[in-house]
DNA sequence: ACAGTTGTGTACAGATCAGTCCAAAAATGG
DNA sequence: CCATTTTTGGACTGATCTGTACACAACTGT
C-alpha cells in the first residue's frame, strides 16, 4: 500500500499520556507532546488530529489500563474488606516512574466542567468501577462480612471519595505514609 | 497625592478569584482577568503586576476566606462529632453562587506539583486547618467523645482526604444526595 | 490654579499557541 | 523499476497569549 509508520501509536499515545498526567491538559503544549510521543509535529497531527483528540484517547487509554485491574481485582473472589484495602493502597503505592496523582482526578478537577465530552468520559468510567465496586460490597453484605444493612451504593461512593482525596493529597506532595494512614482509617468505616 | 483608583480592590480581587477558581489558572486569559475584575488591561496590571501575582493573592484570599471560619467552628465548643460533621457538610451545602469545587483543590490539582511557592502556599494554609483539626479532635478524645486511643492526627488526614474528595466528586458533577451520604458514610469512622 | 502623581484606555510588541502546507522520503504492489 | 500512497520534517499562518508604552485623564496638596 504506501509507507508504514516508523512510531508505535501506542507508544506516542502512552507518551502524550504521561505527559498530560504530569502537568495538565491546558498546561501542556502541542510541542510538549511531541517531545513526548517523540514524534514530530506532522506525525502527531496526522496520527490524532488535534490536541483535544490526542487528550480524548490518551484519557480513555488511561481509564481502560487502570480500571481493567481493579475490575479483575474486585470480581475475585477475596474477603471483601481485603478487595477495599487493596483499592485504598493504590493511591499510596503508586508505581514508581508513575506521575504523581491520578489523570481522572485531575481532568475532572480541570476539565470536566467546561466539556461535557470529557465529562462523560469520565462518568462512564466511574460508573463501570462504581458498579463493580457495589457488586463487591454487596456479595460481602450478603456473606455477613458486612453489616446486613449496609449501604452498598453509599459506601462505594464513599470510598471513592476517598482515593481521589488521597489523590489530590498526593498532588500536595503529602507521603507514603501519611497516604497508607488515611488508607487505614479510611477502612475503618466499613 | 494623585487620583485615587476607581474601583475597589478586594472586591477585583474577588471576581479573579471567581475566575480562577472556575475555569482553573491556565484556562484563565488576563483578557478574563479583566472581565471578572471590571478593569482594563492597565488596571489589572497596575494593580497586582502579573497573572500569577494575581493569583497568588487570588489564592490567598480564598484560604483566609475559608479558613476564617473553620477556625472558629474548631475552636468553638460544640462536640467533635458536630464540628467534623459541620466540616463534612460544607462541599456538599455549598454557597449557591460559588463556582464548584474548590479553589485549594484545583490548585494542588493543577499547579502544586510545578510551583513550589503556590505548593508552600497551599501547605501553610491546610497545615493550620489541621493543626486546628487535630486539637479538636485531641479535646474530643480527652472528653471521651472518641476512644482513648483514637489517632488524632490520621483522623485528620482522613477527613481532610474525604473533603478533598467531595470537592472533586462535585466538579465531576456529582449532586448533593450523592455528597452528603458521602460525608455521613464518613462519618462513622470516628 | 497649578505642579505633581497616579490611574486608565488604547495601541502595540514579542512570544507562543494550535494547526496547516508542501515537498521530499519511504514504503508498497504490480 | 515504477506508479501510488502514506509518513515525515520544516517552514509557515493566523490567532491568541502575557505584558508594555504612552498619552492623557483625574485627582491631590499646596
Amino acid at each position: 500500500m504506501a509507507r508504514p509508520r516508523q512510531f508505535d501509536e501506542e507508544k506516542a499515545l502512552d507518551g502524550a499520556m504521561r505527559a498530560f498526567w504530569a502537568a495538565g491538559y491546558e498546561a501542556t503544549s502541542t510541542e510538549d507532546l511531541c517531545e513526548a510521543t517523540g514524534l514530530g509535529r506532522s506525525s502527531v497531527y496526522n496520527a490524532f488530529n488535534s490536541k483535544r483528540e490526542l487528550f480524548e484517547r490518551a484519557l480513555r487509554r488511561y481509564t481502560e489500563a487502570k480500571t481493567a485491574p481493579i475490575m479483575e481485582l474486585l470480581e475475585g473472589d477475596l474477603p471483601v474488606r481485603e478487595k477495599v484495602r487493596a483499592l485504598l493502597a493504590q493511591p499510596a503505592d503508586p508505581p514508581e516512574d508513575d506521575p504523581v496523582g491520578c489523570l481522572v482526578v485531575n481532568s475532572m478537577v480541570e476539565l470536566a466542567p467546561r466539556d461535557p465530552e470529557i465529562a462523560e468520559i469520565l462518568r462512564r468510567d466511574q460508573d463501570r468501577r462504581q458498579a463493580a465496586l457495589r457488586a463487591a460490597l454487596d456479595t460481602g453484605r450478603r456473606n455477613g462480612e458486612l453489616a446486613p444493612d449496609a449501604d452498598v451504593a453509599a459506601l462505594a461512593d464513599y470510598i471513592a471519595a476517598v482515593i481521589g482525596g488521597m489523590r489530590v493529597a498526593a498532588r500536595g506532595g503529602a507521603d507514603r505514609a501519611t497516604l497508607r494512614r488515611i488508607a487505614d482509617t479510611a477502612l475503618a468505616a466499613l
